[in-house]
DNA sequence: TTTATTTACGCAATCGTTCCCGAAATATTC
DNA sequence: GAATATTTCGGGAACGATTGCGTAAATAAA
């Protein structure tokens, strides 16, 4: 099945001129007569002249589209990261290619691979919780392709980061908790490996010794994918919940593991919040209306999106290479409700 | 920005051979030697060549992605379907590129320009509650780009479609509330123009006739942008609510008016199911965890995806113009819980 | 040994645009 | 009126990969 497009050829064909008059009258170029650009543009829009976008990326090197990696689209953080993404991507003309590792460090490289074979100008990628080694991504760094982190970061590249504050979130987090009189504040943590997950244990860990309540090692356990799998969701908090001391709150690190930890603890008939304290990072726009109401905290996810985006587009843009990056740190929202 | 990336032409001078050679060399043509075969191989992988699927895309006359239009990214439903979309669409070297029409049809329409611009090989779309004229997809496809509707489809273009089996699932729901004794069963149905809600309406009709239970205009209500806006959902409600023979259960037609009316009601203090009883159609994993847990029918959103990707794709690799198209329908699945 | 056939490769055109040159045609200057 | 400058346009070479056609050399058949 085809669909034959108008050239540029055709137009000058008809019109008895050059297609490189047409190409730069359609340009609206200084060395071409008003006559000319206005016959040209006329008739291109009588016949629907679309100029082939594939001819002019072969042309100009750039593709005029940007990658996107992230761990799975039908995560409400992640798609609203990409609405952002979106919206500032259409706006300067550039198509989006979205591609899910589902939290797979293979997975990714594939992505990775592809999305680099189909010439993006670009990619935004946030991380799967497995990868450990980012010499691919490095490599594709350093022969200059242009790369922004989001929300999940490596340290070791460096270009521009778009997180949201982590630190001061969990911080935010944990001291409400113990606000409320909770003692023993379990964290249900995101891969150890992941940026974020560090970042969020050290906030944690702050409002702990901010209240003299010292650090337990066995009041954290790991989702190492992030609570895609509700299994993982489920023994952690049986680890988390078969101490001697048992923890009478808990601060889970992602969305998946917030909701998986809810799941779980109506599972086990735990009452929330006199059994058991809950709150965690979470961006779906559904937690009033879960039983209970859910205290979280938000993410400005749909921003993260934008600020990534268009720090992504300077980056293509920019004629010298770039060698300041800057890491843009989003503030997080505290919601309290009656989970905590 | 650039990133020099290394092309036929490079192996070609490298190696003493012609570009020629080396293309067919690649691509196991059997005028080439098992010697220079296996040299150019070798040569390739080690300076990591990759196609340039730019310029593949210039000659071959296509670009190997296709455009993905829904009304909202971030929407359960939705991202379910692209998921699905994806995963075929990778399997066989696409890319997907996705819009948004944030259900307004002028947004629809940039974005139908913007992606055929893009030279997109073929589309999906969901079009949006707004969209009246489809005289440009009309003419589109007159024109040759293959298209496959996705849930909300348009009877006046003959081509592939993919639905839930949307009578049913109302008709299953409704069957459900009848056979839980509720006698007033109001619906809260999508923008009336769309093929779901006259789907579902005919679905709800059917079960009340069934049940010797006349069905009352007063008893329907709209939301004009399918829940996009809280509002919307408010002013339905409160229409539905103020009648003097109050409903004594709801039956809504889509994903966030679903949750939208559970928001209402919340606020409103009306005690589910006891007050008034909700089920509606739903692909948040939520609804389990919501309060109360909500009664839902889920549509096999993942399984659209690829359906009609595949759908898509035989579409686009057919030698010659398709005229047989088929209307694929996928059966919903009722959850009863606790709001019914 | 001569002719026919195969094998293995190069040349050049092509996809649709853009852009560097060069060259008429017209305008300006002395 | 000759010399120079300006405006306006066409020719043609890219961009990177593919492919029909032509043709040496190598092999097979006569």
């Amino acid at each position: 099945m085809k669909f034959e497009a108008v050239t540029i050829k055709h137009i000058a064909q008809e019109l008895g001129l050059s297609t490189s008059t047409v190409s730069r009258a359609l340009r609206d170029s200084h060395e071409i007569s008003q006559g000319t650009k206005k016959m040209v543009l006329d008739h291109a829009k009588k016949v629907g002249f679309k100029p082939n976008r594939i001819a002019q990326s072969l042309k100009e090197r750039k593709s005029l589209s940007i990658g996107v990696i992230v761990c799975e689209i039908a995560n409400s953080f992640f798609s609203q990261v990409i609405n952002g993404i979106d919206s500032v991507a259409y706006e300067h003309g550039y198509n989006v290619i979205i591609a899910q590792s589902m939290e797979s460090a293979e997975r990714e490289l594939m992505n990775l691979e592809y999305l680099t074979s189909s010439s993006i100008d670009g990619l935004i990628i946030s991380v799967s919780t497995e990868t450990k080694n980012f010499s691919y991504l490095k490599k594709l760094h350093e022969r200059g392709l242009p790369i922004v982190f989001v929300d999940r970061v490596i340290d070791e590249i460096e270009t521009h980061k778009v997180i949201a504050d982590n630190y001061k979130g969990a911080y935010k987090a944990t001291k409400h908790l113990i606000e409320r009189g909770y003692k023993r504040i379990a964290i249900l943590s995101n891969n150890s490996g992941l940026s974020i997950s560090q970042e969020r244990l050290e906030g944690y860990k702050a409002a702990l010794k901010e209240a003299n309540i010292p650090f337990r090692e066995n009041m954290i356990a790991y989702c190492d994918h992030g609570g895609m799998l509700y299994s993982e969701v489920e023994t952690a908090m049986k680890m988390l919940l078969k101490q001697r001391v048992k923890p009478d709150a808990i601060f889970a690190g992602s969305d998946k593991i917030t909701t998986g930890c809810l799941r779980f603890m109506k599972h086990k008939n735990i009452r929330i919040p006199q059994d058991l304290a809950l709150i965690g990072f979470s961006n779906t726009d559904l937690t009033e209306l879960l039983n209970p109401p859910l205290s979280v905290i938000k993410q400005p996810a749909f921003e993260m999106g934008q600020a990534s985006a268009s720090l992504l587009l300077s980056l293509i843009e920019s004629k010298r290479p770039q060698t300041k990056f800057e890491t843009r740190s989003q503030s997080t929202e505290l919601l309290i409700r009656k989970s905590t």
